[in-house]
DNA sequence: TAATTTAATTACCCGTTGTTCAAAATTTTC
DNA sequence: GAAAATTTTGAACAACGGGTAATTAAATTA
């Protein structure tokens, strides 16, 4: 006869933790496309055919639903960030590596980041998401200062580049669709191109 | 004695236009802000300390005024369009020429653009106003393509393209703050820069 | 100053939405 | 199959937000 500590050992339950992460991967999804205000719970629950106070048995509110939504996707992008800064290579370099990875991490296999309205987080969530972000990127403005140091980058404003790419990043989410007629490959290879060499066509090679 | 048809004659109204036009302005900053489910009539009528109703003495609806912002990005949009067109120069200063007028304009004039959630508007202003977008859309993919054949800009996939750049502008009304140490112009030369040469630093010119 | 127009307010209605609670349905355990 | 744990539901609530109506205040005309 099991005692009680068996309890632990047998996973009784049904698979509770694969609805959350579906729950939260798609009210990622439709906080990126339509916004976090505009999307109600009761659309949320609709998705998974379920009744809408069903998912308080999952999250325990929507602004707590909003702050792991960001936190899933800081984590990627700070273990991108992390792989990136340990790598040898130049400025630029780590700068294409940097989107590349986040836009294939974030956007094929996590819950889409969402970089926006964390306004409406409870104070505590804010602060805490804020700041990591912040983070984020001011690490990625200190790579672009150190590639213009080791010669791979021209001499662009930092923060005012990091926000514009970073712009750029974010909206992806708003129009590509996993569907369409072009695969993540080729909307990071379009990206990275656009940034590294310019729109400019050039006759005579730089490298 | 004056008869009916003077009415017109004399201007007697406070101060309607103006105030109509701020009130357009102001929602067209929250919404980029914080999204426009998000913003409150009541936010914005206690942005100029009146009640909400007042709002209703310049506004036919939330949805309209939404629809009313757009129309005057449009607008704003559409007419760099002409001038770029109407110019005599190759595709990739026709972008660049889009994007800095863009900028300057729309940012610091207009009421800044918002390019997303015509989701809520009503159906016929939805149908108007999505098909104006998807219009710009197309004129700066076919300026890209012309580029590509004018031998301006390099071989990159024209509607891809377009997207990332559209995305990258958008984002600008998301963090500039007109109070902040960085000009339109600077922001402006940062992001032509940035989508025209590319990060990477060049020891050979192009030109 | 009286009459008319213009502007803004207060009070209220009503649908939506986040959230809670008690109860029902379903699984799992024994 | 009974009991316990897990999952889901339905009803109800409170807060909020968009919108309307009646009313008051202010300004313009004459």
């Amino acid at each position: 006869m099991k005692n009680r500590a068996d309890k632990n050992v047998f996973d009784r339950r049904r698979d509770h933790d694969a609805k959350r992460e579906a729950v939260l991967r798609i009210a990622a999804e439709m906080f990126n496309k339509r916004g976090y205000a505009a999307t109600s719970l009761d659309e949320i629950a609709q998705h998974f055919s379920i009744s809408k106070t069903a998912l308080y048995y999952y999250v325990e509110s929507k602004p707590v639903l909003l702050q792991m939504c960001y936190e899933l996707t800081l984590n990627l992008c700070e273990q991108v960030m992390v792989d990136v800064l340990a790598s040898n290579s130049t400025g630029v370099e780590k700068i294409e590596a940097y989107f590349r990875g986040v836009i294939a991490g974030v956007l094929k296999t996590g819950p889409v980041a969402i970089v926006h309205e964390f306004a409406t987080l409870p104070k505590d969530a804010f602060d805490q998401i804020h700041s990591r972000a912040r983070m984020l990127d001011s690490k990625l403005a200190a790579i672009i200062e150190a590639g213009i140091a080791d010669g791979s980058i021209a001499e662009v404003p930092p923060k005012l580049t990091e926000l514009i790419l970073m712009g750029a990043n974010n909206w992806i989410q708003r129009w590509y669709n996993p569907e369409g007629d072009k695969t993540l490959e080729e909307v990071a290879d379009c990206f990275i191109f656009l940034f590294v060499n310019g729109l400019k066509s050039r006759t005579i090679k730089a490298d």
